[in-house]
DNA sequence: ATTGATAATGAAAATCATTTTCATTTACGC
DNA sequence: GCGTAAATGAAAATGATTTTCATTATCAAT
């Protein structure tokens, strides 16, 4: 009943760890990878059944999928460019946890992201 | 050019300051009000740009629009029935606007959203 | 009041991620 | 080989959201 395609999850991997389904499904594509984007969703729910990959939202409501124990970073983003810089986020790991406790919630993730204009732009 | 149509506002208020654009659509249809499912969603949009609503996404991916104050707040939210609580961020913004000013970001702005599971889910 | 410009409206069509259907293929135990 | 259950993927369906575009309301200036 495992339908967590190790193929779907090592593109995931190499995708930072970090990515939507129509993401990988066209990395796939163009890796030469013969996969059908019904089979992608399918691989993908299964990972997070498995508790394998995280399940979050984009802003325009598009799923992401996280690889989990991934050590995970934020993001810099420049609304100009679109470049992005990884960033050191203890501050915010620590505040989720002090929030998540305080309210009794369990089981908890985060999203923070910082965009902005980058010195070129 | 302000689209914030103040009947959507007002289910808006009345639906406990939390709904979705499709539910509020159906709100004022049962309440016999006459509006174009376009039109709340122009006013919810035009409502979510002058910051007097937030919008937030359900689990689903459904977008919900949710009434706040002017404070500045971040949200915790549970992935099992869709309840937010406001939280405090004082530690975020700091976090930003150090990480911004270390690398020179100018103009910045960010998101911070902790999920997981509330203590009744 | 009439005109004209501008903004608001909403029905219908388009878009796009995601899910479902279903016929086909693959894998595996016998 | 044979049969069965799982996996696959193309195509259709779904559902929220956005776009298009023709119509209507608003309102200032005459």
């Amino acid at each position: 009943m495992s339908r967590s395609n190790p193929r779907v999850l090592s593109v995931l991997e190499r995708a930072g760890g970090f990515a939507s389904a129509q993401e990988v499904y066209r990395l796939m594509q163009r890796e030469g990878e013969s996969i059908g984007l019904t089979t992608v969703y399918r691989a993908l729910q299964s990972l997070v059944n498995d508790k394998i990959v995280d399940i979050l939202r984009r802003d325009d409501g598009e799923a992401i999928y996280r690889l989990c124990g991934d050590a995970h970073h934020h993001h810099l983003v420049c609304k100009g460019c679109g470049g992005t810089v990884e960033i050191e986020g203890g501050a915010v790991e620590k505040w989720a946890k002090v929030m998540a406790e305080e309210h009794g919630f369990r089981d908890v993730g985060h999203t923070a992201e910082i965009f902005g204009l980058c010195l070129k732009c």
